[in-house]
DNA sequence: CGAAAACATTGAACAAGTTCAATAAATAGC
DNA sequence: GCTATTTATTGAACTTGTTCAATGTTTTCG
């Protein structure tokens, strides 16, 4: 159940089988179907997730009710609010199953136990937020200077297994861009080949 | 030397004072003038720093040699190159004094040191970079959903310290707008007032 | 399978933001 | 205090992206 949680941690870290076991064993398996939301605005967000099978897309609706993509996760992909997470705050963000979905989900109390028993779970998450965060900072550089054709490129050849499961919806909504224009860019795109 | 960054520490975890003066021993003080560089771009950055006095700006030039600003630091912020200083390899971006400036370096063998020998250290930066992170999040959100006007009026109201201590051109490149839309923009604001 | 719903495409009119060039204002450094 | 340099403003023409509305296509699910 958690061969694919133990094999991520592995990329991150290095722990012992001990290690390793009592940390997964923290864990529990939620079953999710596809449409159903693992969080919702103003929710507390109490758990921190690590996607086994489907897709799920983390977003925010602004005041004009449009919709906001930051981000996508698949197998082998964290999802959480982290600042409602770990501060305890409403979200304002949802998470939504894009398609029948299993993760393991950590509680508070469970992740606070193993930063107080593991030492280093806490490195583990350490780097793991470094590396999200660097992650963010290049798509951050991305948005401000690449125009929205580069962009939808990018991130074709960039997640090619992500792109294939979504709709052109969702992916406008993670670029920043009208579904409209994005099937301007993509009949452009085709015309030129 | 090290009281602001006593104070900083302190807002993020608790150490004793032992603890406390070990880790800011492994600092390094840097005197440096304005229009100098902390970091180039292609060049490992070697330090993690802590600005005491002065201000910078962390930027990147894209292929058409446009300059993208992703952040600024000013007196009680952190700088350096986060993927650069872990991964030592050549850095993408460029550090730059924008005034007369003093910043607390720390190098990698000493964070390393730090790591191990100083186990809420690890507590420490994994809950900055958590934080930088949200604030990143909330920003590349507001970039995906606000028009430039906002963003303008946005970053005034937010920072307003930094604000008034920047040129038009430093931020319109962090909002990722000409400095002529920046002027217009003003203008505009200025006169439905 | 068939109907309803969700998704994708297209065009026309519009809004947001850029580019270039010219000029004015402010600042830095000697 | 003067001059060179950097910064700010403005206008006109242009490009990028949005909005709205209409139509066609694909999926979903009872």
């Amino acid at each position: 159940m958690t061969a694919l949680l133990q094999q991520n941690i592995a990329s991150h870290i290095s722990l012992s089988e001990d290690e390793t076991e009592a940390f997964c064993n923290l864990f529990q398996q939620q079953v999710i179907k596809k449409k159903s939301f693992l969080l919702r605005e103003g929710e507390v967000c109490r758990f921190e997730g690590f996607v086994t099978r489907g897709l799920f897309r983390v977003y925010h609706i602004d005041q004009n009710g449009f919709e906001q993509i930051l981000y996508f996760a698949i197998e082998n992909w964290w999802v959480t609010d982290i600042d409602s997470f770990t501060n305890e705050k409403p979200s304002q963000l949802y998470i939504e199953a894009l398609e029948d979905s299993t993760v393991l989900l950590i509680s508070k109390k469970n992740k606070e136990f193993a930063y107080a028993n593991l030492p280093k779970i806490e490195k583990l998450f350490r780097v793991m937020t470094q590396k999200t965060h660097v992650a963010l900072q290049r798509r951050m550089i991305d948005n401000l200077s690449k125009t929205a054709d580069q962009r939808y490129l990018d991130f074709r050849e960039k997640y090619p297994n992500i792109y294939s499961r979504l709709t052109n919806l969702q992916i406008a909504a993670y670029l920043g861009i009208s579904h409209e224009f994005l099937s301007k860019i993509r009949k452009k795109l085709a015309e030129n080949k």
